[in-house]
RNA sequence: AGGGGCAUAGUUCAAGGGUAGAAUAGCGGUCUCCAAAACCGUUGAUGGGCGUUCGAAUCGCUCUGCCCCUG
């Protein structure tokens, strides 16, 4: 796990060789086939060095979450286990992380028709003030949890509350579930001004290898949540005439910052171990 | 060399002599099924010196730096 543009992959190869294991993607874009330039997906090149789960596996046309990263995940360790004395997983998404490693509590199923009827409410403010109360009678402890402020969390506190009769607090065990393997963590960092340069350069080379071509393809399907995704949808934003390319290009770098930033943050926590003996060797072919 | 203009936050720009603001960048944080998402919080400046004034970003002098014009 790390930051994006850190160097996971490269990283990611060196190890998966040492340990004889495949590299089992945890990156919440990178699983789209539709998505390549746009989410840095490793080359064919690089994909050819060792056997790799969960990249180009998934179609943007399909919701995908968490929870379906966390079962389908364990899915393929438990297939995978009997054959391997290591397994690999690399990704930089720490929610879909956080599910395979501790898991998600157990709800129930989501209503997509009433998750969707609720989202919509939100969207005016006088529905959402609603909402909001709503969700303060019908579970007070989590009302009092959550950032009120934030639709979503709102949204989703509602929906868990309405489609299963219970309070949504009611679901939720706090405690880890077990898993049975032993899972190590291992974070690679950089200094910040490093990161930060090689944030630019990427998407500098995201350009040259046909973003700009990748992303009109997409256009059409700009709303889906998969394309909720920085570098696609700035350009789509630009397409639309609301900003200049070059205006793109900036918020694009930008906002890849921030999202590097709310990484490391989510994994404040995490020791980094620089010493790491997996993350010493890394031969160049 | 002479003449003119400019100098405020990292950047771009405000502030009729009376509490120096904004945008943006930066920084920090939240997180139990859309997470590359969604949301919350926040630091920071009048170029240096002298003067006028109860009081100066604002007026005057000077130094420094940048820009323009003339030769």
């Amino acid at each position: 796990m790390g930051p994006t543009c850190v160097g996971k992959t490269a990283q990611s190869l060196a190890i998966a060789r040492l340990l004889g294991s495949p590299v089992i993607n945890c990156d919440s874009r990178q699983i789209y086939k539709e998505l390549k330039v746009g989410v840095a997906r490793p080359t064919e090149d690089e994909l050819s060095q060792a056997k790799h789960y969960f990249i180009a596996s998934h179609t943007i046309h399909q919701t995908y979450s968490a929870g379906d990263y966390e079962r389908e995940a364990w899915e393929l360790v438990l297939k995978l286990a009997p054959s391997h004395e290591y397994l690999l997983m690399v990704g930089g998404s720490g929610f879909y992380i956080d599910a395979f490693t501790e898991g998600i509590d157990h709800m129930p199923p989501s209503d997509p028709g009433l998750r969707e009827e609720l989202a919509l409410k939100a969207e005016d403010s006088e529905g959402f003030r609603n909402l909001q109360n709503q969700l303060k009678e019908l579970d007070p402890v989590t009302w009092s949890r959550i950032d009120p402020a934030n639709k979503r969390r709102v949204v989703r506190a509602v929906e868990v509350c309405l489609s299963s009769g219970k309070p949504y607090h009611y679901f939720l065990k706090h405690t880890p579930k077990k898993r049975p393997f032993e899972i190590e963590k291992i974070m690679m960092d950089r200094p910040r001004e490093e990161l930060y340069e090689r944030i630019d350069q990427r998407v500098e080379r995201m350009i040259t290898d046909g973003l700009m071509a990748e992303a009109r393809l997409l256009y059409p399907h700009k709303k889906l949540p998969a394309l909720q995704t920085v570098g696609y949808r700035e350009l789509f934003a630009h397409f639309d005439g609301e900003y200049s390319y070059s205006e793109a290009l900036r918020l694009i770098k930008r906002n890849t910052r921030r999202y590097a930033k709310r990484q490391l943050t989510y994994w404040r926590e995490v020791p980094r171990r620089e010493d790491h003996p997996l993350l010493r060797p890394v031969p160049s072919l």
